[in-house]
DNA sequence: AAAAGCCCCTGGATGC
DNA sequence: TGCATCCAGGGGCTTT
């Protein structure tokens, strides 16, 4: 489910709310999936500074070692002072005294992982081959065509892999590329400097309108505060198969490329 | 080193 | 109504 604009929007709607908080207690339900890493009472009476974002990971700032959370394909977070008992997809609770965090998340393919530090093992796996971030300034076309000039494979599917830049899903891929002219099956070491730089382009300019909508929520996704995104309602491609394409009118395609479904218009992007 | 498949899991939509 | 099948915002791991 979450891609970038949708952690982004998590990360806002309670990172100045919570910090400064001190942990209370938490609370591990069903299994997510990887374990916590640590004792659950082992987290009780430290102190939360901060919330930062790595690609699709929410990083939570203790005064001793970090929590890496991932929402994976249907998490949610919610941070309210009171919360209803957990319901059955309800696998984590961590009570502060600023508020109670807890993620929801069906699928449990989300995780919470505890880390003493961003340098311990457990981190640097998770977070060590994550590419570069989208919105930031580090964002530069000449690393990124560089990037993509060694990876033969599709466009579509380097970009989901996130070792080149993080956070485009399956989403904002079909959609960037769409915003580019650029054909998803086409080899990302093909393209020229000029297709490289409207992608470059397209990447940054569908994550941060996205943002500003509060992202897309095609089934269950809110912000931590309980609002939804809206951005589904402006996608040009995804979702789209069969109907007319809004710039040319031509019927969007899908086709499946690692099993992962694709759209695009076949005449906006001829190649 | 890079690419391609395989899973993890639940629920909603669709079809018979 | 019941049941089978397919599909879904991800990504680490194993195998080619």
């Amino acid at each position: 489910m979450p891609e970038l604009p949708e952690v982004e929007v998590t990360r806002l709607s309670f990172a100045s709310r919570i910090a400064g908080a001190r942990v209370l207690s938490v609370r591990v339900g069903k299994a997510l999936r990887w374990p916590l890493g640590c004792a659950p009472g082992q987290l009780a009476g430290r102190s939360v500074r901060g919330v930062r974002r790595r690609g699709k990971y929410l990083l939570i700032d203790l005064d001793r070692g970090l929590l890496l959370l991932h929402l994976g394909m249907s998490g949610s977070l919610g941070f309210a002072a009171h919360l209803p008992a957990p319901g059955a997809h309800d696998h984590f609770d961590m009570v502060t005294t600023q508020g109670t965090l807890r993620l929801n998340d069906p699928r449990r393919f989300g995780a919470v992982v505890y880390a003493d530090s961003e340098d311990a093992d457990v981190a640097r796996k998770l977070l060590g081959r994550l590419g570069v971030e989208p919105l930031s300034d580090d964002f530069q076309l000449d690393q990124f065509h560089a990037g993509l000039k060694r990876r033969k494979a599709a466009i579509k599917q380097v970009l989901l892999a996130g070792d080149v830049v993080v956070g485009v899903g399956n989403i904002y891929a079909s959609e960037a590329l769409f915003l580019a002219g650029i054909r998803p099956t086409v080899s990302a070491a093909r393209l020229s400097r000029p297709r490289v730089a409207r992608l470059h382009a397209g990447i940054r300019d569908i994550l941060g309108r996205a943002l500003v909508s509060g992202g897309s929520t095609l089934r269950n996704f809110s912000s931590a505060s309980g609002e939804i995104g809206h951005f589904q309602l402006e996608t040009r491609v995804y979702a789209r198969e069969g109907q007319p394409c809004r710039v040319c009118g031509t019927a969007i395609k899908a086709l499946r490329q690692g099993q992962r479904s694709t759209f695009y218009c076949p005449a906006c992007q001829k190649a």
